[in-house]
DNA sequence: TCTGGGGTCCTAGGACCC
DNA sequence: TCTGGGGTCCTAGGACCC
């Protein structure tokens, strides 16, 4: 059946929400970045991206690019409560909302549409709803699945309103670079490109037997993503999928080379781990950890266990068992933790119990001070205060075991 | 004073088993 | 008088997303 899928995405969300609740920010270059030495920014402002401040620039590279940019701290308080309220208005249109990011949302209309005057009545709707209440700017994408919803509103952002409706999609397809798809990112597009495929046109008609040599079972799934055809349910959050892994990282405030060190570290992100997944009620039977040298040079290394767990000391001991063989050619720059091959803990572990989880954490901190002495809580206690000023990730999600604090 | 942090999915090679 | 062969599990790495 034909459906209508809504993408509401909010337009610089992070800076558009300092901006409103600070007036002396508005139609300012403002860059919302974390509150460590070496951060990067999260998203600016559309002033300050008309001076060329983009995503993922450390602070030299923004303030070259524009000398009276403004830096304000994220406050990841503030996005979160923005987007629960931001749910209840879409929940207004349709009880098949799915927050996709802490800035944009799914909407499945098929069904609700004919009871507010059609999908761009409803787009309108929302951004005006959006605008009164919170003073920002969204942009709506209209189309018949989440890939051209998502394409609509990439192509009119910002505070854009765009219906691509089913006899359009070819058309709108036909001369687009695939790069520009949800899903398509830089390498495979280069990738394409060597091929002489330059366009989603050029890639539609591409048989499927080249793509799929070239490129596997992906190679299906390119040629369906050019012809813009796209199965994907919107899934809300009452029936949202698995998790697959929880897992924590952290740029460290200065790179380091020695073992007791890089244990300590461990020991903080072991227990943010198994924190949250005590806490959401998942264990995990992998444990990885992941290495970033100084020269940015990446890798990872996983130990599986016979069995799952959510115990600080066991994710802190296998990842020191992980760690110690590794011969460091470089200090480290960053140091990261996470379990996957989740299993759901029993339910009778209920999710919100304050009282079982005040009892578990204090048996962590017992745990940890029994285990390693005092000195160690301690320690861990202050780095992680001084952690909690990095970049906040708009990955985030207000509720949900991806909710990290 | 270079370069964040949270995820998902896919691939490829080797171990191991029958 | 070389090299089965299919299936599963495990590990490491990479592309992609917000």
């Amino acid at each position: 059946m034909e459906r209508t899928i809504l993408l509401v995405d909010m337009d610089a969300f992070f800076a558009s929400v300092e901006q409103q609740s600070n007036p002396a920010l508005r139609g300012k270059p403002v860059a919302v970045m974390g509150g460590g030495k070496r951060t990067v920014v999260t998203t600016a402002s559309y002033e300050a991206r008309s001076f060329g401040v983009r995503t993922g620039m450390n602070l030299h590279e923004a303030r070259q690019a524009c000398p009276e940019l403004i830096v304000v701290v994220g406050n990841n308080d503030k996005y979160t409560h923005t987007c629960t309220e931001l749910k209840k208005i879409y929940l207004r249109y349709t009880p098949l909302v799915e927050i996709y990011s802490i800035d944009e949302a799914f909407l499945d209309v098929t069904g609700s549409e004919h009871l507010f005057g059609g999908p761009l009545e409803i787009g309108q709707r929302i951004k005006r709803e959006i605008r009164k209440r919170f003073g920002i700017n969204a942009t709506v994408g209209i189309g018949p699945n989440k890939l051209i919803a998502k394409l609509a509103a990439d192509l009119s952002k910002p505070d854009g309103l765009r219906w691509i409706r089913p006899h359009e999609v070819s058309e709108v397809l036909e001369d687009l670079p695939p790069g520009e798809l949800w899903g398509i990112g830089p390498r495979m597009a280069a990738h394409l490109r060597a091929m002489g495929i330059n366009t989603c046109g050029e890639l539609a008609r591409t048989p499927t037997g080249i793509l799929r040599s070239r490129f596997g079972i992906t190679g299906e799934r390119l040629k369906m993503m050019a012809m813009g055809r796209d199965e994907t349910p919107v899934i809300s959050d009452s029936e949202t999928g698995e998790v697959r892994s929880i897992g924590h990282s952290m740029t460290l405030p200065r790179d380091i080379y020695s073992m007791s060190e890089i244990e300590s570290y461990i020991l903080i992100l072991s227990d943010r781990v198994a924190f949250r997944a005590r806490r959401y009620g998942y264990a995990g039977r992998t444990v990885s950890v992941v290495i970033r040298y100084k020269s940015f040079e990446t890798f990872s290394l996983q130990r599986k266990l016979t069995v799952p767990t959510d115990d600080t000391h066991l994710i802190y001991r296998v990842a020191k068992e992980i760690v110690r063989p590794i011969r460091l050619r470089e200090p480290v720059r960053l140091l990261g933790v996470s379990i996957s091959s989740l299993i759901k803990t029993t339910a009778q572990q209920c999710l919100f119990d304050e009282q079982k989880k005040r009892r578990r954490l204090l048996e962590t901190v017992d745990g940890i001070n029994l285990r390693y002495g005092s000195y160690s809580l301690l320690w861990a206690a202050a780095l992680q205060a001084e952690s909690h000023k990095g970049v906040i990730s708009p990955a985030w999600r207000p509720e949900g075991v991806h909710k990290t604090l």
